[in-house]
DNA sequence: GGCTGATTAGTCAAGCCTGAGTATAGCTGG
DNA sequence: CCAGCTATACTCAGGCTTGACTAATCAGCC
């Protein structure tokens, strides 16, 4: 069964933003960067080059725009068989299960080459910097169009996920603190 | 501030092997292969380029070693200064959170491009993938060693963060169903 | 009426990543 | 004894990604 590639994944997303509208390169990175950053991670040269890459396989037409003497602008439209295309890779998606990578893991895996206090201490500083992303996805969740509800709900998941484990391992590193409270 | 970079996680991981005991290249590989391969992307040639990198910048030295005449190995060593690069690495990783990207978001946002029921199918397919790998990572808890435990428990948190939220979606897209029960 | 800084729009060299390929050694069956 | 398979050990061309750069327009303001 093929792995979904965040390679794919990239071409689905542009070509269901064309699919929408056709849109020059430009417009769809200010899109990105306002509506999606917080759950794709595509710079605009990428997207740039993704664009002039789906252009040569023939999943989007190009078209040279310009008025008065400004930087050219390319306009990408999506051909049909970019919308079979577009499809085909939408129904990967929903189906194919990709379990992402976890930063975290590596400390992990390495955390005894510090002294246990310290890691303790390094867990609680990244503890409260999840708790400020968690607020920061609530926040968002009032600001983006209801689409990204579920989106945003998938993430704070997740967030919630990854604090009932981290205190879980910061009460296993430290079990004996317990004694004198306050 | 400065976000965590996969770049910086393989750098921390190489040089994390390489301070337990020299290695050549092929062994490292062999070993993330069969240890770390749930955890960690790192193709082999993605390690090989990495050491040459390290080595150029000096975090670790390489001699070059020949029994008969095989392949040359490529024996390296940690430096000093790797050995300082590690630590710094290994505190910024406990330190930062760098949300992940799932890869699943790009498809629940386009979802309306397909029929729903056919959204609901696929979806049920995924669901099942992922009690699949679950069942895979449990089997993992008892074959890896110990210090892999923290991090399976992650991993098992987060699929079960993701059946719950996908549950809720698939209920969520399918509200009428529950009238005729079977 | 011209200077500053933000916005628009995209290019490019340089670095990162990987599938496919290379080459030797050992083992196994006929 | 040797053809064919697996294991060892990398190498590399070519594709992917991005930070830094270019270059024009526009809005404000002294």
């Amino acid at each position: 069964m093929g792995g979904t590639t965040a390679h794919m994944d990239r071409q689905l997303l542009l070509l269901g933003l064309l699919r929408n509208q056709e849109m020059h390169g430009y417009q769809i990175n200010e899109f990105i960067d306002q509506q999606m950053a917080f759950c794709v991670d595509l710079k605009r040269s990428t997207a740039y080059y993704l664009l002039d890459k789906l252009c040569r396989e023939g999943y989007v037409s190009e078209e040279v725009e310009r008025a008065g003497n400004r930087p050219e602008r390319h306009v990408y439209r999506i051909t049909p068989a970019g919308e079979t295309y577009f499809q085909h890779l939408l129904r990967h998606n929903l189906t194919a299960y990709a379990p992402p990578i976890y930063a975290e893991d590596i400390g992990i895996i390495f955390q005894h080459h510090l002294p246990p206090a310290e890691v303790t201490r390094l867990l609680r500083v990244r503890h409260e910097a999840i708790i400020t992303h968690r607020a920061r996805l609530e926040l968002l969740q009032t600001a983006l169009p209801a689409d990204h509800r579920a989106v945003i709900e998938h993430h704070i998941v997740h967030v919630d996920a990854e604090l009932a484990w981290l205190d879980r391992l910061i009460a296993a590193d430290q079990p004996t603190d317990a004694k004198h409270p306050a």
